[in-house]
DNA sequence: AGGAAGATCTACT
DNA sequence: GTAGATCTTCCTA
């Protein structure tokens, strides 16, 4: 059974870029039905407001952003070439950002994972931002979940406690792109998307 | 109405 | 490993 240890608000109000790493080797969980997917968080991005070309939130605050301006700490959905991408809003007290979560390791219930991703390979299952959302079926109607309560349909959770090396490497996809590398990823993972992938 | 978007899949070299 | 088609929302005009 799980120890579900969630995190408090304070552990998300940081600089994205702390709390993408920090987010690796958490376990995310999915609660659906009364069944339990789970993953570990195997690769991150950070993203922020107004200075960053490749944030949501870099045109201002609009309806479909809204969150990212909001409060810390609740997880943040949204739709880029049909694939719902999950996100966590994480930021300093009064500014503006997020931790995309782009691939797992998955833990729980995979058989489920493989039909609704409708492949057999474990390794295929999870390890992107589009392909997780599909196996643990996250849409859109999970927005705005808070993610320091328990029993929640999603939840992320201490999980393990491993060590492990972390990777980075500039974002994936993004047209324009800031000087920092704001990916991270655990290194030597087989389940960290393929492309650009160096450790 | 038209197009962009933080991606994925397939079909090749 | 790269190129091109295509998936679905939500934005801007």
């Amino acid at each position: 059974m799980h120890t579900v240890e969630v995190f408090s608000k304070k552990f998300y109000k940081r600089d994205p870029a702390l709390v993408a790493r920090d987010m690796l080797g958490k376990t995310l969980i999915r609660k659906l039905d009364s069944r339990i997917l789970s993953g570990k968080i195997v690769e991150t991005e950070a993203y922020y407001g107004r200075s960053d070309p490749a944030s949501r939130a870099y045109k201002g605050r609009k309806r479909f952003n809204e969150l990212m301006f909001l409060d810390a700490g609740r997880f943040f959905i949204y739709m880029v070439h049909a694939n719902w991408l999950l996100n966590i809003v994480a930021h300093m007290e009064a500014s503006v950002g997020a931790v995309l979560i782009r691939a797992l390791e998955p833990l729980e219930g995979i058989e489920v994972m493989k039909k609704n991703r409708d492949t057999k390979d474990k390794r295929d299952l999870t390890s992107g931002p589009g392909k997780l959302t599909k196996a643990l079926a996250i849409t859109n109607e999970l927005n705005g979940i808070d993610v320091t309560r328990t029993n929640e349909q999603l939840m992320l959770v201490r999980g393990e406690i491993e060590s492990f090396s972390i990777g980075s490497s500039p974002r994936i996809g993004v047209k324009a792109d800031l000087p920092q590398e704001l990916r991270f990823y655990i290194k030597r993972n087989i389940f960290v998307s393929r492309y650009l992938r160096t450790g």
